[in-house]
DNA sequence: ACAAAGCACTTTGTATTTCAAAGTAAATAT
DNA sequence: ATATTTACTTTGAAATACAAAGTGCTTTGT
């Protein structure tokens, strides 16, 4: 029986910028607005819908502090969005064994 | 000095749809469209037009045939399209490699 | 024989997504 | 006091995705 090659991959993280900013956020803990967009090179507005996104999944979490008066946006991921990166992860090595 | 993790993944294959097809014809050399269609749950329109996006792109090479009086697509891959291929692929190593 | 239904797609229109230009608001420099 | 910079957000235009409707032929039923 032929079995369905349904690629099974989360919409959200699919995508080139958001996958940058989970990636980094695995690793980063506690990230900051300007270094994720000199770091991925994305806009500020780019950046900014894309982190919407992944704060409306409630993949990460978006805090508001200020610093020397300045605003400064942290972003860290929740459990819910490690959890979603690995499944994607987990998916994407199938598709490439299965390649292989 | 810090390195820029700027994704670079190929837009035309990064898509869920597109990745399926193109996995598929990498094992399958010669594909029909219902074959496609049934294997990757798309509807007809939907295939027609990532399939259409890959020719353009000259990953994939459309024949027509007529079997029995139907029309029949067939699809395979071009050398262009098997190089991008394995090169996203390399491309999703490198990353997921970084990840681990 | 003729209409109706089926097959294998393609085209079209709508909805969604992406992205950068323009906008906001506060701080700092001139 | 005004201009510039910083740190974003909002908006609108363009691209993309997808399914509904359309096309053109064939087969089936009556």
């Amino acid at each position: 029986m032929q079995e369905h090659l349904t690629i099974r991959l989360d919409k959200v993280i699919h995508q080139k910028a958001r996958l940058g900013i989970m990636s980094i956020l695995m690793v980063m803990e506690e990230t900051e607005f300007n270094y994720l967009k000199e770091r991925l090179k994305l806009s500020d507005g780019n950046l900014s819908t894309h982190l919407s996104t992944l704060e409306k999944e409630k993949y990460i979490k978006i805090k508001k502090k200020f610093v020397k008066k300045k605003p400064k946006t942290l972003c860290h991921l929740t459990e819910k969005g490690r959890q979603a990166f690995l499944e994607y992860m987990n998916n994407l090595e199938q598709i490439i064994k299965s390649m292989r």
